[in-house]
DNA sequence: ACCTTCGGGACGACCCGTTAAT
DNA sequence: ATTAACGGGTCGTCCCGAAGGT
């Protein structure tokens, strides 16, 4: 108890007293994130919270609003963290950096809420489905400009955009499977060290023709 | 179903019928994919095959018993046919590339299975569980031999194979996320678009410096 | 609401505000009537009156305690109505159309209440129900008590009272089921339609000895 | 158990298995009548039939649906039954004391079942609902035509038959609140009780004026 | 060998009438 | 009058087993 209520109070600032409705989703959250949302039973939420599952209804409608609600803001925040993160000006490569930074910072304050995201967004239903679909698409498409722009502007190779993002992006995204917040490694360590890789390349030779050949044996889409 | 005999006779090889057992692993592996485990009821998978729920208990100890067999199956495949793969002689690059179609190739093969492999090994119990952790383990140790390889050999950069890696097999992981079979993409495309992105680089200057700069101004969480 | 308030203080007469409970008490009948008393919960008629369900408990000790006070009015209104309708002198026939008049006039003046006790008089536990078999029993009585006296004086033929007071009782208990206050139909038009066809009769002949007829032939079952 | 199996026995005749579902069906009938719809838990039910309430769902899709499937029945069975009677021929009066037993008949077989149609019809939902209020409908029907016609042929008074259905009616739908199958009356007996009542009539002097009178002294509200 | 029928028994989410503290 | 909770209920569904039919 002590736990979700010192998390949601970081969360939210000093003072204002977190609503009831908040400690119940931050241990619904964390109760999501390690047995699946399916396994955890609102049983299991109210003892968790220290009363009967029936008066978890006194706060909430039912148990897959509270995944709702948990998904759409997590997706929801990547966006709006990454859009703050290139309006800030800079190189392509800054741009880069902090997208990749402002995902990681993500998983770090939010790590439970984050795995649930991932784990769970395509069982929204109708509508929120639609839009998680969508808040995921603009994201991807400020990354593939930030990529874009770096080609243009002579910064970046004239590589296929496309693929930078998708590696980049199944790298951040891949994170959470791996990443322990006990270890010495920070959410901007990853990034950084995510993206010396991806900028830099790994082959010795700068023998740039290499992509052409591979890429060139099949007629692409 | 005509699909489902097919592709699991073609799985067996050597015209031999599929077992009955095997029939309702492959049924089960599609539901389980398509609607996850938790929803996949044993009636549903019944009555996909014509029979009742209590039918299917002739055949199958538990229903947790069928996760098991097909996590266990594509885990090792994955593990064999990586293993596979670099016995081949040949560059660092070369086999990494064969590593990465390989591992594509599975996907391509059984996407269903390999889909419910990525969304419930970690619900494996006890010894099934660390068995699937050890061959994890073990699978990735084969694709950071070939990169350290590469890095002594001077074929790549001397940069940290890990992170090598871990960018590589995220990658990797990741392409069911976004992969529609359907779409104009082999599997052996892809691998190589993936791998001429991290060979390559993204960074038309190689200032190698950045790396350490870059990681150097931690002050961590 | 205002309907109920104003419906409430008709009731109540002489100005006085009708307490807090006679406003629960309206609406719960109102939503008894509408919903059935099982599916009305305490907090639709919480709800209903802008409150807490927890809240109005501050008014009621328990739900169907709420339901007892509306049946044992009303029953208690049908009874104390009929006795002054008979007190009036009068021939058999005025005072079996009185009695009509009266009981629909309650119909026409509590619809919901008098529905609510229709329903539901059945449901209530031991002594209460006890008392509402003995007021409608009473109730039976007057009515019996007036044919009577209008076959001992010559104004009805010699038929079995009890057969009369069944019809009779029958189409003034069933018009609840049929009668909508929008209609053409005020409540005494339709006491009046009622007796009319009981007093009247339908066959042309006034073959009296059909009676006896039908009647005699059967041993049965 | 024994009385819930010859019961169905009864009903569907000799030889022919009734299947699990009509057992289920009228133990359910027979509680819904004696506890009310809301009251009788499937719990309740399954006891009865000494299995677990789980159990019931072999059998049945909800506990709704057994609702819908009884007031369906009887609510078809009252109209075939009618159907029927007023195909013989004969007069009116002949047709109206058939209309009366056929109906009296239902009930008398399937006392139950016809309480819980009573009770509860208005609770199904949309098209079953609209359904039932048809047959309702067409029910009446039937009974004012043989009314309209004995009317034409002079058989009847000049009364309206509309008034003259709605006594009928009445009383024969209030018979399930006062008839105990136990008591010395038949089905038939009550029939033509009734019947003679509302064939006769029980005023003295056939003052046939009298009907407008009393009607006309009310401008209507 | 394969399937059906019938069932057990636990548990799922959710909702009930009601109370205590404030 | 509110807010939060209780505690036991609701219907429904789950996985699984056993007996028996072919």
């Amino acid at each position: 108890m002590n736990r979700t209520k010192s998390a949601t109070r970081r969360r939210r600032g000093r003072g204002s007293a977190p609503s009831r409705y908040e400690e119940l989703l931050d241990t619904a959250t964390r109760l999501f994130a390690q047995l699946g949302y399916e396994r955890t039973t609102v049983r299991i939420i109210g003892s968790e919270l220290g009363i009967e599952s029936g008066s978890l209804y006194t706060h909430i409608q039912t148990k897959d609003q509270m995944l709702r609600d948990i998904v759409i803001r997590i997706a929801n925040l990547f966006f709006e963290r990454a859009e703050a993160a290139v309006t800030e000006s800079g190189s392509a490569e800054d741009r880069l950096r902090a997208l990749g930074r402002a995902h990681l910072g993500i998983l770090d304050e939010q790590r439970d809420a984050v795995w649930v995201y991932y784990e769970n967004w395509r069982k929204l239903e109708g509508s929120y489905y639609r839009e998680i679909v969508s808040l995921r698409k603009r994201y991807e498409e400020i990354f593939a400009e930030v990529v874009q722009d770096g080609i243009e502007s002579g910064e970046f190779k004239p590589v296929d955009a496309k693929w930078v993002v998708v590696v980049l992006l199944s790298s951040l995204n891949w994170v959470p499977q791996w990443y322990s917040p006990n270890g010495p490694l920070s959410a901007s360590d990853i990034a950084d060290s995510l993206l010396n890789v991806l900028l830099t390349g790994v082959r010795t030779t700068n023998d740039s023709s290499t992509a052409s050949r591979t890429n060139s044996r099949r007629p692409k889409r």
